[in-house]
DNA sequence: TGAGGCATTCAAAGCGCTTTGAAGACGGCT
DNA sequence: AGCCGTCTTCAAAGCGCTTTGAATGCCTCA
């Protein structure tokens, strides 16, 4: 069914059954209703393609997913995000496209896309400190919002971001506090711009009580269960162990928590953790009591907050760049402890 | 730049520009060059609006993911499902285009999504035992796969589906002959085929030998860490608690892990898990030897493999109704060890 | 009665591509 | 010279939609 043979059967011209259909007032109310009926009963939907290329628009936002080719791992926040990011988008009546794209080939990929206007926007994942998207998106006048930041590009561009720094020096913090003097970072790559924020304020908040960065308590890895457990293993049998880690997901955490289990040692007692929590629907931190003490911010909200912002951007790109931060909350949990006295 | 521009700058004919660069025959190898470098360095990309409307195919695969409303939450294996089926659309032209749905208002959005016509197949997630969904787009006429099967549906549809059953039987089996006469399962929501058949598997092998089904040693909710936690925890204050258990995913068995831990019990010892596990990126199970005893299959390849099957379908429906089998190896891991004799 | 105004409706052009059917250029053959 | 076949190129139609500019019918008012 499409329009041509939707007119024919009600005697209309194409004109008017668009017209009709897309809410234009030069239409009778009679025949509109006419055209409704028929259009619901024949189940005709107007041809996206068609449509896109009449409109000059293709109602659609593209999502390029970075696949790290080491490990051929996606990162787990990635299905939440796009499920808040989805909702906003389904809201607004436009799609999702996906392209995943190794390390290699991401300029060619994105000046591709941009070419085949298939999409009227883009959501830049995973920023690195310098990040080239940035200033090719640009270039290429594609609208965009970075989901992060990248901390050495000075030419404006929208984004939105998780506040790592003060999320990370406040568990940084927290930890002091509690009078733990060793603390580990199991942090994610450092290339990454949000790794780097949170490395930084890990290192400000120790800096700030006069504490020296011990090379050996800090490690920069993708955010596994694995990684999780043999570095903190590696760690825990040094001569001066940790007595806290800060670790950067929840998953790394709950490695962590099985290199602490395995040394016989147990958490929130011997050895504290505190971590980030992303939030995820399928690895709530506990239920009433949560077992994490965490800096907790919901991925799949950013993820409706940038495709908010991106759509907005794509009806007035002029409304400029956008800038939005999301502050962490600093829970509460069972597995972080004053430090010992032994030590 | 578009192709009439192109044409222009070249003094060609569109005809013969389109043709250069699709590799028709009936064009100079000279001309063939000097279009192919024009286009190459003016960035020239056919717009894919226009050519799918020209063709009548629009080089994209469609995902429909359902988002449990509940929760909101996405099944975390999807990501690396993505991943691999992304991989096969990539190597063949093909994007890819979500949808996200809650479970209500699933049929409108496939009737919407064929209609209009921005997709060449879908693939259908997360089936259940008498998915309408497959009748449904067999009567649309689109092609499609799904990941999984429907139990109840008769009618012929290609589909391509881990051995459930096999597994759960061998999973099941290997906990019996370890002398376990007490095997909890902790299954996904039952009215999920796959859920559906584990539950079945697991019923057969204990019936074969002998043992009756014990509702307080089975549930079936969504696979989070908190609930695999909280059941197991239930489970194992009961008066004649289970000596092992049967996990569905690895985040569950992560959480009925912490249960048998705080419960002062030791994992492989007190109690065995073996679990089925989808082998994601983020999540493996150990490195050089496994944490928890499991059924492996690898999801991203499940979704290269579907990707592959759908585009097969789409060059030639006739290819008829495909069905694709996937075994899962049995993994030895740390978590399984002999029913305690005091019990 | 005829001009003017308003409410409806329509034919046709255009979005950027592919493809059909036709035509031009060229060389070889009789 | 004239004809034919081959190689290369082209103009134009069509994919399904929106939108411009024009036309139609009807009513009102002078």
């Amino acid at each position: 069914m499409n329009l041509k043979k939707l007119s024919e059967h009600l005697n209309l011209s194409q004109t008017t059954v668009s017209r009709a259909l897309n809410g234009y007032p030069e239409v009778s109310e009679k025949t509109r209703e006419r055209v409704q009926k028929a259009a619901r009963e024949l189940n005709y939907s107007p041809n996206a393609r068609a449509k896109g290329l009449a409109l000059g628009r293709a109602h659609a936002i593209g999502h390029v997913i970075p696949v790290s080719t080491q490990h051929e791992m996606v990162n787990p926040v990635f299905g939440d995000f796009i499920a808040g990011a989805g909702a906003a988008y389904s809201a607004a009546g436009y799609e999702m496209m996906l392209s995943l794209v190794d390390d290699q080939s991401q300029e060619q990929l994105y000046r591709d896309i941009c070419a085949r206007r298939n999409v009227d926007g883009i959501i830049v994942h995973g920023p690195t400190m310098d990040d080239p998207r940035i200033a090719l998106l640009t270039e290429l006048n594609m609208p965009f919002v970075v989901h992060g930041r990248a901390s050495n590009i000075d030419i404006p561009y929208s984004w939105l971001d998780t506040n790592n720094s003060r999320a990370f020096r406040r568990a940084t913090e927290f930890l002091l506090d509690l009078g733990h003097k060793r603390i580990a970072l199991m942090n994610g790559l450092e290339f990454m711009d949000y790794a780097f924020r949170r490395r930084e304020a890990y290192r400000g908040a120790l800096e700030t009580r006069d504490l020296s960065l011990d090379p050996e308590l800090m490690c920069s890895k993708e955010m596994t269960e694995s990684n999780g457990f043999l570095s903190a293993t590696d760690m825990l049998r040094l001569d001066n162990p940790p007595t806290a880690f800060l670790t950067s997901s929840m998953i790394t955490a709950i490695g962590v928590r099985r290199a602490i289990e395995s040394a016989g040692l147990v958490m929130g007692r011997d050895v504290s953790i505190i971590t980030h929590d992303d939030d995820l629907g399928y690895l709530k931190n506990g239920h009433d009591v949560p077992i994490f003490t965490a800096t907790r911010s919901s991925v799949r909200e950013a993820g409706i907050r940038a495709g908010e912002l991106l759509l907005d951007l794509i009806r007035d790109p002029s409304a400029g760049p956008m800038h939005e931060i999301i502050e962490a909350e600093l829970i509460i949990g069972t597995s972080t402890g004053p430090a010992p006295k032994d030590h």
